[in-house]
DNA sequence: GAGCACTGC
C-alpha cells in the first residue's frame, strides 16, 4: 500500500519542485508494482572486450572501466587523458611474415610502433605523477624490501591498481631467481623462481582494462600481441600473455586455478590482491592460501620469498593485519632450510615476521550528505521528489545517480520521472532518464555513458551495479535508497534467498563517493542519520552467504585435509561447513574418511559446481551421446538465462510460436538441449536466429564457450573420444539425461500433493515452478530442479519432469 | 507470472 510520506530534506525548499501527486496516489510506484515488461530484458552484460565506457579523470577507475576499443562510443568525453590512441592489435589479424620473431603469435613486432608507445607512456607519466599514490612509491618499495607482506588502504582514485605493479616490477627481488627445490624423493632440482607480479581483480573487465592501461603507461604492447610485451592478463576464455610478461592481471578464480597446478606460485615474485573489501569467496581462499605460503618454509620455492600485497579501499585493516600476524605467529621460525646458498634471495628471517601497513588518501572532492529527517517507507516516491528538487534547485551541469534495489524499482521510477517531466517548466533543462541494471541489453547500458545532450540533465536509475562494476562520469548528485538485493544461501533449507536488505556503511560511503569524482557533490540518503549509524560496518563476506561445497572441494583438492584449521579470513559457521561436507559425501566426491575421492578430484578440476560436475560424470557412464547432450545442458545452466523476455505483444506472439519448436514437454533441461542444438546447427546467421527465437545471442555465445571448454576437458580426461568431429545428430535419450541429473540433484526434487502444489521430497517444503520454466503451471508426478530460490515465495528453477521411482533410486544411491 | 552483482584449467 502506498504510504504518504513527508520527505523534506534539510533546508532545501520543496515548494519549487512539482508536487509528485502521481507518486503518492499511484500504487505502482512501490517495489512490487507492475511497471514491467516494457523493454527487452535479460541480457548479460557485454564482456570486457566489448564494453565501452566513459573514461574518467582518475587513472585507477579509468583503467578499470576504459574502453578497450579506441573508437568506442563514450570514449573521449573527457579530454584530459585522451591521447592519440595506441595501435590496438587485432587478434584475428593474419600472421604476417615477421623476420624478427618467427615464433611469435600472429601479431608482429614490425607492426608495433614502439616509438609511439614510448611517446604515449611519456605523456601518461605526467598524469601518473599527479596520482596520490605516486609520492608513496619509495615508502612502498622500502616496505617490501624489508617485509614480505604489505597491507595497503588506498581510497578510490588513489591509483593503487595501476601504480603498485609498476613501482615493484624493477625491484631486485622481483627478478627471476635461481633456486633449488627438494623433490619428494630427496633429490634436488634447479629451477627459476619468480620474475612476475600477479594482480588479482574480482571482475574480468577490470583485469583486462587495467592490463591495457598499465601496458600503455609502461610503453609496452599488451599481452600476446608481441613477444616483447611486459604486461598481460588472464581471465576465463581469454588469456593474453607473452614470454616477457612481468605484470599479469588476473581474476581471483584464475589465480586459484593456477595454484591448483603450481601451489607455490613459482612464476611469481609477488601477488597483489586488489579490492579485498569486496570479499568475494575467492578472495577468502586466495588470502588463506597466501598466508600459508608466506608464513611457511617456502620449500616449494627454494626459499625464495613471495611478496604479498593486500589492497583494500576501506580501512578495515585490523582484521587483515591480525589474520596475517596470526600466520607468522603460529608457524615455526623460518630457517630458510631448503634454499640454496647461491640464491640471491634475501635471507632475512625477521623480514617475514612483520607486516607493513600503508594508507593512501584518495582523490576525491567533498560530498555533502543530506539525510532524510524521518524514516522513508516508499523510497521510489521519495527518490522522485528528490530528483525534481535537485533538478529545480541545483545548477547545471550535474547528473543524478539514483541507487535502487532492482529492475522493478528502476522501471517504476523511470516511468514516474518521465510522466512527471512532461509537466515541467519548459524553461528548465530537460531530463533524460537512463535505467541501468545488469540484465539490461548492452546497447541500452551504453546510453548511460554517452554525455548528456545540451541543456539536459541525465538521471541514471541504477542497481548496485554502479557501486562497483561501472563508473558513470558527470555525476554530482547521488540519491541512495539505502537498500540492495542480496543473495543469501540458507544452509538448513538448502535454499537461496534473494532479499532486499539494508546496505552496509561501507557500501553507503561507496555510493556517496560516486558524487565526488569530478567536482564537489551532494548525496541524499533516503534514510535517517540514525539508520545510517545502525548499519553494519562492511558487507557480509560472500563466504557467509553462499553454498560452500565448491570452495571446500577446491581446498580438499589442494590437500587441505583439515578444513577446520584452514586460515579463513572469516570463518563460516560450523553448520555451513558440515552441510557442504555432507553434500560432497552425497555425491561421492569425498571418501567416508573425509579425504577427496577419485570422483571428487575429477570434479574439482571442472569449472562447475560440484553437483553439476557430478552430473557430467554420471552422464559419461550413460555413454558418449548422453555426455555430449548433458554438456550442452550444463553449459546453459552455467550462464545467465538464455531466453529473452518478449518486448511487445505482437512480437511476443511471433516469438512464442518460433520458440515453440524449441520447447520440450520433458522440461527445461531438454528445452535447453534443443536450443543449443538448433543454435549450433545454424550455420548462416546465428545472431539472426537468436533474434527470431528471442534467445539471447550473448548468452548463447557464452554457452558455446563453456561447451567448448567442457568438451575439451572431457577429451583430455578420455571421457570423450579425441576425434569427435562428427556432428552429433543422434536422438537424445531423455531418460538417460534426466537420470544423470538426478545423480547430482536427487535432493532437489518435489512431488505433487493432492492439493495441487508441490512439496520437496526431502524436507516437505512447499515449492512452486518458477514462471520462467516451460513447465510453469503444469501438474506432474514429480519434478527435479537445479535451483531452489526464495524471492516473493519459494520457487524451483530449471525444472524437468521425473518419475518418483527414479528419485527413490537416486536417493538410495547416495 | 518473474530476474542484486560478480566469477572458473
Amino acid at each position: 500500500m502506498p504510504e504518504k510520506v513527508h520527505t523534506h530534506f534539510g533546508n532545501l525548499a520543496e515548494e519549487s519542485a512539482p508536487k509528485p501527486t502521481l507518486a503518492t496516489d499511484e500504487p505502482s510506484a512501490t517495489e512490487n508494482a507492475g511497471h514491467k515488461k516494457k523493454r527487452s530484458k535479460k541480457r548479460k552484460r557485454e564482456e570486457a572486450a566489448n564494453e565501452p565506457q566513459a573514461p574518467r579523470d582518475d587513472a585507477d577507475s579509468n583503467a578499470k572501466n576504459a574502453s578497450p576499443s579506441p573508437n568506442a562510443p563514450g570514449e573521449g568525453s573527457k579530454s584530459e587523458e585522451k591521447v592519440d590512441s595506441v595501435p590496438q592489435p587485432q587478434e584475428s589479424a593474419p600472421a604476417p611474415k615477421s623476420k624478427l620473431k618467427p615464433k611469435s603469435k600472429p601479431f608482429s613486432d614490425n607492426k608495433t610502433n614502439f616509438t609511439s608507445l614510448r611517446e604515449k607512456a611519456n605523456t601518461l607519466y605526467e598524469l601518473r605523477k599527479k596520482l596520490p599514490i605516486f609520492g608513496h612509491a619509495d615508502e612502498i618499495r622500502k616496505n617490501l624490501r624489508d617485509q614480505d607482506v604489505m597491507l595497503l588502504v588506498g581510497e578510490t582514485g588513489s591509483g593503487k591498481s595501476t601504480q603498485i605493479p609498476q613501482f615493484l616490477v624493477n625491484e631486485f627481488w622481483c627478478r627471476p631467481q635461481p633456486a633449488k627445490i627438494c623433490k619428494e624423493d630427496g633429490t634436488t632440482k634447479s629451477v627459476t623462481v619468480g620474475g612476475c607480479i600477479a594482480i588479482t581483480q574480482p571482475r574480468r573487465v577490470a583485469a583486462i582494462s587495467l592490463a591495457r592501461r598499465v601496458a600503455e603507461e609502461m610503453g609496452t604492447p599488451l599481452g600476446s600481441s608481441s613477444p616483447a610485451s611486459k604486461v598481460g592478463y588472464s581471465v576465463r576464455f581469454d588469456t593474453s600473455t607473452s614470454p616477457s610478461t612481468r605484470v599479469k592481471f588476473l581474476t581471483e578464480g584464475m589465480l586459484l586455478q593456477e595454484m591448483l597446478h603450481d601451489p607455490w606460485l613459482t612464476k611469481y615474485s609477488a601477488v597483489v590482491v586488489d579490492e579485498v573489501h569486496e570479499r568475494g569467496i575467492n578472495v577468502d581462499l586466495v588470502t588463506g592460501f597466501l598466508r600459508n605460503l608466506v608464513s611457511g618454509k617456502r620449500e616449494g620455492r627454494g626459499g625464495v620469498p613471495l611478496k604479498v600485497v593486500v589492497m583494500s579501499a576501506t580501512a578495515d585493516m585490523e582484521s587483515l593485519l591480525g589474520f596475517f600476524q596470526e600466520g607468522f605467529k603460529g608457524q615455526p621460525q623460518l630457517q630458510n632450510g631448503t634454499s640454496d646458498e647461491e640464491s640471491e634471495a634475501p635471507t632475512k628471517d625477521e623480514a617475514s615476521k612483520d607486516i607493513s601497513v600503508c594508507h593512501i588518501k584518495g582523490r576525491q572532492f567533498p560530498v555533502k550528505t543530506i539525510y532524510s529527517p524521518a524514516p522513508v517507507h516508499d523510497f521510489v516516491d521519495a527518490a522522485l521528489k528528490i530528483i525534481f528538487q535537485i533538478h529545480y534547485k541545483e545548477p547545471m551541469p550535474g547528473d543524478i545517480l539514483v541507487f535502487l534495489t532492482g529492475q522493478e524499482t528502476v522501471e517504476a521510477l523511470e516511468n514516474l520521472v518521465n510522466e512527471y517531466a512532461v509537466g515541467m517548466d519548459p524553461n528548465l533543462p530537460r531530463i533524460l532518464v537512463l535505467p541501468l541494471f545488469a540484465a539490461l541489453p548492452q546497447v541500452a547500458q551504453q546510453r548511460v555513458f554517452a554525455p548528456a545532450p545540451p541543456r539536459t540533465r541525465k538521471v541514471i536509475l541504477s542497481t548496485n551495479i554502479a557501486e562497483t562494476s561501472v563508473t558513470v562520469s558527470g555525476v554530482r548528485y547521488v540519491v541512495d535508497c539505502g537498500k540492495a538485493k542480496v543473495k543469501q544461501f540458507r544452509t538448513r533449507l538448502g535454499l537461496d534467498s534473494l532479499l532486499v536488505k539494508p546496505i552496509s556503511k561501507s557500501a553507503a560511503i561507496q555510493r556517496k563517493g560516486r558524487a565526488g569524482r569530478e567536482a564537489a557533490g551532494q548525496c541524499f540518503r533516503l534514510y535517517t542519520e540514525k539508520d545510517y549509524l545502525s548499519l553494519d560496518e562492511t558487507n557480509t563476506p560472500e563466504i557467509l552467504r553462499c553454498d560452500l561445497s565448491q570452495a571446500l572441494l577446491n581446498m580438499k583438492a589442494r590437500g587441505v585435509d583439515d578444513i577446520v584449521r584452514f586460515p579463513f579470513l572469516t570463518r563460516p559457521p560450523r553448520e555451513a561447513l558440515e552441510k557442504a561436507l555432507l553434500q560432497l559425501l552425497n555425491i561421492n566426491a569425498l571418501e567416508e574418511t573425509g579425504g577427496i575421492s577419485k570422483v571428487g578430484m575429477h570434479i574439482a578440476k571442472l569449472p562447475l559446481t560440484p553437483t553439476l560436475g557430478r552430473v557430467l560424470l554420471a552422464a559419461s557412464e550413460h555413454g558418449t551421446e548422453c555426455l555430449i547432450d548433458v554438456i550442452d545442458i550444463i553449459s546453459c545452466l552455467s550462464v545467465e538465462t538464455i531466453f529473452l523476455n518478449t518486448t511487445s505483444e505482437e512480437k511476443k506472439e511471433a516469438a512464442e510460436t518460433a520458440r515453440r519448436d524449441l520447447y520440450r514437454r520433458e522440461g527445461d533441461h531438454l528445452t535447453m538441449l534443443s536450443t543449443v542444438r538448433a543454435y549450433a546447427g545454424e550455420n548462416a546467421d546465428r545472431k539472426a536466429w537468436a533474434e527470431r527465437h528471442l534467445v539471447s545471442h550473448r548468452a548463447m555465445q557464452s554457452v558455446m564457450d563453456v561447451r567448448k571448454q567442457l568438451r575439451n576437458q572431457c577429451r583430455q580426461s578420455k571421457l570423450l573420444p579425441r576425434d569427435d568431429r562428427q556432428d552429433h545428430h543422434h536422438d537424445p535419450s531423455p531418460v538417460d539425461i534426466l537420470q544423470s541429473f538426478l545423480c547430482g540433484f536427487a535432493t532437489n526434487t518435489a512431488r505433487l500433493v493432492p492439493d495441487g502444489s508441490y512439496r520437496t521430497v526431502v524436507g516437505n517444503q512447499t515449492v512452486a515452478i518458477h514462471p520462467s520454466s516451460v513447465l510453469f503451471g503444469k501438474k506432474l508426478e514429480a519434478i527435479m530442479y537445479n535451483e531452489f530460490v526464495f524471492t516473493n515465495r519459494t520457487y524451483a528453477r530449471g525444472v524437468s519432469a521425473v518419475q518418483m521411482d527414479w528419485v527413490g533410486e537416486a536417493l538410495a544411491g547416495q
